[in-house]
DNA sequence: TTTTTTCTACGAAATTTTTCGTAGATATGA
DNA sequence: TCATATCTACGAAAAATTTCGTAGAAAAAA
């Protein structure tokens, strides 16, 4: 299921940090946000938010006491796995091509990260040629 | 200013069509639903979706006799770029590197594309060694 | 023990997005 | 002409998302 951005920003954070509190996604939430125009977020309002992605299951909790711990469903390559197929589709008409150049083009990718792609494009190239299904 | 899905979907078709009526635009909307599992949308409501459009700005319209024909203010391109900005930022934590191998990893470009990604880099490095600021 | 802090649950307000019904004007066809 | 179809404007309902206040239980501090 589809997160919202709210909810994509709670995941980012469980990623970062693996089963969390409220408490400690709350702060973290709150700490990414100075800086940028969202307004710090109240704590039963990360509650809230957190409780509901537990009914859609995106993500689990565990009891610790008194406290929750909740931990995220899926695992971030996964899940940015089918953000970007969604995204490839609304965006770019499901041309992938198309969204790599763009990136490429207009966001500038550092000397070193070319050269990981480049790595990655040729062993893709091996793959095609040996493994021709 | 950002599109939510449903303008977007509207400024897909406008892309595609160059300036249109509401009509044409709900016509291949509809169109473009069937097999989804989306309902068609009623023309009102498209009307509506499209007026709103206007007054965000994300549209112009010119008058044609009784009716209106819209068009989309930002290029195609120059909304992939921004949405492609926020998505890295949202989804890859501003790592355009990660997105890219992302993409082509799980997501299979053709032989055909990864030329045109490798021409695309070799470009790239070069512009950087020639004109480095 | 008493007060204060820290949790969860829950309802509901506020906001944003999406949908559509209705009214009135203009064109089109019988 | 007269009915029918097509358009826009507009208000407002419906749905989805985000926010937060309050209440009650449990823990921690005084």
């Amino acid at each position: 299921m589809k997160p919202t951005d709210s909810e994509l920003e709670i995941l980012h954070i469980l990623w970062q940090l693996g089963p969390s509190t409220v408490r400690t996604v709350n702060d973290l939430l709150n700490e990414a946000r100075k800086g940028t125009d969202r307004e710090p977020a109240g704590y039963t309002t990360t509650l809230k938010l957190m409780q509901i992605m537990l009914e859609k299951g995106l993500v689990s909790r565990t009891e610790d006491g008194r406290t929750h711990v909740y931990a995220s469903v899926v695992g971030e390559a996964d899940a940015q796995s089918a953000l970007l197929d969604q995204f490839v589709n609304n965006t770019f008409r499901g041309s992938t091509a198309r969204l790599v150049m763009q990136a490429l083009g207009s966001h500038q990718a550092s000397p070193d990260e070319l050269e990981e792609i480049k790595a990655l494009i040729a062993q893709l190239e091996n793959n095609q040629k040996q493994d021709p299904e």
